[in-house]
DNA sequence: TGATATAGAAGGGGATCGGTACTATAAGAT
DNA sequence: ATCTTATAGTACCGATCCCCTTCTATATCA
């Protein structure tokens, strides 16, 4: 099973680079020239990241996009949902609009639905304590051998459980059971 | 983003309910009775998890399935990687065969493939210590009250990083993701 | 005014997902 | 024996989503 998409992927990518010359900004050709991605498809990438919030544009001659916030401040969890939309572990967990949710046509609740949730939350958790500029700091470590296996990231801490902070608008999630 | 598939739920509710009533089993219908799910459905579901070794089953009249292990060795790590294949976050996130792995056009590596595989196996270790008992034990505090959220699992320890177990027979994957 | 750049919407080929149907095989009950 | 229950295996179809392209409009600077 594949988590991301390529759209995450190129997004991340892109992302990586601006936060890496940040406050810097550059322009959606030069991103594609640079990371040798499609055009078109990073200009839509980039385009719904300034939607979203998380990047800044600028038009004209010189152009070009740049970070809304220091890459400290930007999360891993606040990108995978500006890119992929709210984030569900299973069709259980916080769904988003007026949805089906009847998933679990058991009576009123199924069997693991409390616990996919706390699943749900612990791992909203975790990646909203990796921040982008971790993901975009160069690593002298990184052995480009085949089969080799990085080690873990050197996590803060994973254990104090509190309420994730969400990106601009909160899911407002309307109703469940 | 939704991160499993209804296939997974299926089965995690199949797995979760055939927990429960360890060591005893149960038949596909029974089970699809049970938790008002399809029953061709489930039924493939079934017969792929035996084939990866992570339920047994006996046939005849008094058959059905029962788990392979005691849920509380089965982890959601296992679990997942037996029902939607080898697990990736990225592309760049040790390629399962001889697949594409060039995905990163850059020279040889990408801006953030070693920080994505950190946080690949930060994730797996996570996805590893959630057991199947866990996901499966009754929970008193489930509230299904609409805007309620749920705690996070009280986690053994999230801290000793360290290359989580496969299960068995490494998948032996051809067809699917 | 012209070049450069972002903004927005629409469309199409292809893969995957969700579900069904059919046939074969194994084991117990009568 | 053979009937019933149940798993094993394969093939198929419709709907959805992914990935990418194309076209047009608008803003900024030289």
């Amino acid at each position: 099973m594949l988590l991301l998409t390529r759209k995450t992927d190129y997004a991340l990518l892109a992302l990586a680079s601006l936060a890496r010359q940040t406050p810097a900004g550059a322009s959606a050709r030069g991103l594609a020239e640079r990371l040798k991605l499609p055009l078109p498809v990073l200009r839509n990438i980039l385009k719904q990241l300034t939607s979203r919030g998380v990047l800044k544009s600028t038009r004209g001659t010189r152009g070009g996009y740049r970070l809304a916030r220091s890459p400290h401040q930007i999360t891993l969890a606040q990108l995978l949902e500006a890119i992929e939309g709210p984030m569900r572990l299973a069709r259980c967990c916080s769904v988003p609009e007026g949805e089906e949710e009847a998933e679990c046509q058991l009576e009123e609740s199924c069997l693991i639905r409390g616990n996919m949730r706390r699943v749900h939350a612990s791992l909203m958790q975790f990646l909203d304590e990796v921040t982008l500029a971790q993901l975009a700091e160069e690593d002298s470590s990184v052995d480009r051998k085949p089969g080799s296996r990085a080690a873990p990231l050197p996590l803060t801490t994973l254990k104090d459980p509190q309420p994730y902070p969400r990106l601009a608008e909160p899911p407002d999630v309307r109703d469940q059971s």
